[in-house]
RNA sequence: GGGACUGUAGUUCAACCGGUUAGAGCACCGCCCUGUCACGGCGGAAGUUGCGGGUUCGAAUCCCGUCAGUCCCGCCA
């Protein structure tokens, strides 16, 4: 149908004659001649129509649109040397059409401009109703060429490594732990039901086990949970696991093929190896366990200082076992008033979201001076307030904002502000003049963590984790009380404060799994019902091995410059998990229900 | 489940403290135009102000409800 792409040609081509393939993005029409922009994937190429050559072609010209489907028959030709488009890659040429052949029409008013010379930011509703058309736009297609860029250079990386790519059920069956399953009915066997997979983990410890060694897929995840900017109901994993490897071994290598993704797609060499934080270092400087490090304001410990203060706030979060906490803010005294730490004020109400009860501050001043409530400042002795200053770096300027209470209270909230704070001082570039790639390993992760609500221990990452063999000891029968307070063979890959992915060591010893699905609350039996095929598995001959998995839609949308997930994604779901173009999900017929054994109980408010 | 924001012509936006005929750019339609490239000129059409109710002499504007989209909390790794 055609000869070449409309962008692809050039002077060199001039002479040639050619057939072209494409869209109407813009017409031009002088009354005598006619310039059509013709765009295909390849780029826009001005077309040229003359009344008083072509057979037919003017007289068709005169009726095209925008969006319209051609074929066009035409030769290429140098444009006048007055008339060159330095803007187009195809500007210093145009094709003077022969034949014009209309393949589609537009039938119905377009809901939005398609042009690339349109660029206004178009209701997201209505690009998700018509998807097809914004898949046409310029800043779609290139995102998805970019993913498409991504997952091959992450491709051609890991099979240079040896590794191999296998598919993995999506009909699975539904495990306890973690986030909520999307479910399908058995037909086949009535009452029964398979689960949609969160990840594939334990299928590619069983190809760990099936000798495999090293394995990778492109891997399609589902969870039934709310959505947000960065969650959608089904999204992608690069997932990757291999055997007799080290937690060294397994970064490195993925340091190798980010590095590889950001050349390929950016062209930038990223310094390596990435900066290491462990999970408590993290913790203690950010309050969050995946910091973004592209600027300071990190949070200080200053509870010794406060422990014996006569102000309650502070002492009596130590005493409890808490803690306090400070960010200093170089020219916060300036940038920020009274009236945004006070109750009401929006900094104030950071601290307050994230469930802290209030934010205590203090004013430097010259001369180190502190500008504070008296509760604070009559309770805070010379030395203490020397020390405060010094271990906060403050100077005559500064303002500090204090969070004291239960340390991961204080942690949460003091995270909360130092983002919000970090993004109103401009401390981070936003969107997509963002060149800055903060890459950041966070590792020795623990193994649980507490949940007060269900009053129990839960995984941290997943109940598969490998805990550190220096904190598990060598003692079996130590195993039960050392592994609560363990930390864990796991790591995190962050990137400018997203989680881009993580993953960990796994148990290959059925004795320590069992050990640890015991720990998280589940009896053995239980265990054995759920996980038996894994212990089983274990118990023949299960190698050391240990794994991780990115996020590629994330990735994707940092190397896009985009703030949403759905950008990267061809059809992606609405907030309400709605799908605006095809309308899913939908009811179905009664007899598909009975078919599968299934009745709804949902009973329409109206 | 909760909080916040948004919804006006095909589209992107405007419309002051509630005020009489709801405006503009682009797109669209018609006419003109042989070198434009976001072509240009003249003219035109286009509105259930998301939907329902209420307050008022009068509602795009205020109130209640509802639907949809977005951001966030909860949830989720």
């Amino acid at each position: 149908m055609r000869s070449h792409g409309c962008g692809d040609l050039r002077s060199a081509d001039a002479g040639r004659s050619v057939q072209l393939c494409g869209w109407v993005d813009r017409r031009r029409d002088h009354g005598g001649v006619i310039f059509i922009d013709l765009r295909d994937r390849s780029g826009t190429i001005q077309v040229t129509v003359d009344p008083d050559r072509g057979d037919g072609a003017f007289a068709a010209a005169e009726q095209l649109r925008s969006e319209y489907v051609l074929q066009i028959q035409g030769t290429v030709r140098q444009r006048p040397s007055d008339s060159l488009n330095e803007r187009l890659a195809t500007g210093e040429i145009e094709v003077l059409a022969e034949t014009i052949t209309v393949l589609n029409t537009v039938k119905r008013t377009l809901p939005f401009a398609v042009s690339v010379h349109d660029d206004e930011n178009v209701r997201e509703e209505l690009r998700l109703r018509h998807r097809y058309l914004d898949l046409r736009r310029e800043r779609m297609n290139g995102n998805l060429r970019l993913r498409h860029k991504t997952i091959q250079t992450a491709r051609h990386f890991l099979e240079a490594e040896g590794f191999i790519e296998v598919e993995t059920p999506v009909l699975t069956r539904s495990t306890p732990e973690g986030a909520r399953d999307y479910l399908v009915p058995s037909r086949v066997n009535g009452g029964e039901w398979f689960a949609l997979p969160q990840s594939p983990q334990l299928f590619k410890q069983l190809l760990m086990v099936g000798g495999l060694e090293r394995y990778y897929q492109v891997a399609r995840c589902f969870r039934d949970e709310d959505l947000r900017a960065d969650r959608q109901p089904e999204f992608t994993q690069l997932d990757m696991e291999m055997s007799f490897t080290t937690q060294e071994q397994i970064l490195a290598l993925n340091e190798g093929l980010i590095a590889a993704i950001w050349k390929a797609v950016k062209g930038i060499e990223l310094p390596r190896p990435f900066p290491r934080l462990t999970w408590a270092e993290a913790m203690e400087r950010y309050g969050t366990d995946r910091p973004d490090t592209r600027y300071g304001l990190e949070l200080v410990n200053v509870s010794d200082i406060v422990a014996t203060s006569g102000f309650k706030v502070f002492s009596g979060a130590v005493a409890s076992g808490g803690a306090v906490k400070v960010i200093a803010i170089p020219g916060g005294n300036d940038a920020l008033s009274n009236v945004r730490i006070k109750p009401g004020g929006d900094v104030f109400s950071e601290a307050t979201t994230a469930g802290a009860g209030g934010l205590a501050f203090i004013r430097v001043r010259e001369g180190g001076e502190i500008d504070t409530i008296g509760a604070i400042k009559d309770n805070l002795s010379e030395t203490g307030k020397a020390e405060l200053l010094r271990r906060t770096g403050a100077v005559p300027g500064t303002l500090l904002l204090f969070g004291a209470g239960d340390t991961a209270t204080v942690n949460k909230a003091l995270d909360r502000v130092r983002q919000s704070l970090a993004k109103e001082l401009g401390l981070v570039a936003e969107g997509r003049a963002n060149d800055a790639w903060n890459f950041l390993w966070v590792v020795d992760f623990p193994m649980f963590e507490f949940n007060a609500g269900e009053h129990r221990l839960e995984a941290l990452h997943h109940p598969f984790c490998a805990p550190n063999t220096d904190d598990l000891g060598a003692d079996p029968a130590a195993w039960a009380e050392r592994l609560p307070g363990a930390r864990a063979q796991a790591y995190d890959l962050v990137l400018n404060g997203l989680e881009l992915g993580g993953g960990s060591l796994r148990i290959h010893d059925s004795a320590l799994q069992r050990q640890v699905l015991q720990t998280i609350g589940l009896p053995l039996e239980e265990a054995e019902r759920q996980f038996g095929f894994l212990i089983e598995a274990l118990d023949l001959g299960a190698p050391p091995h240990g794994g991780l998995a990115f996020g590629m839609d994330r990735i994707v949308m940092l190397l896009a410059g985009e703030d949403s997930i759905r950008d990267t994604i061809a059809f992606p779901k609405t907030q309400q998990a709605r799908c605006l173009l095809t309308g899913a999900p939908a009811g179905v017929a009664t007899g598909q229900l009975e078919e599968l054994h299934v009745a709804s109980t949902w009973v329409d408010p109206q």
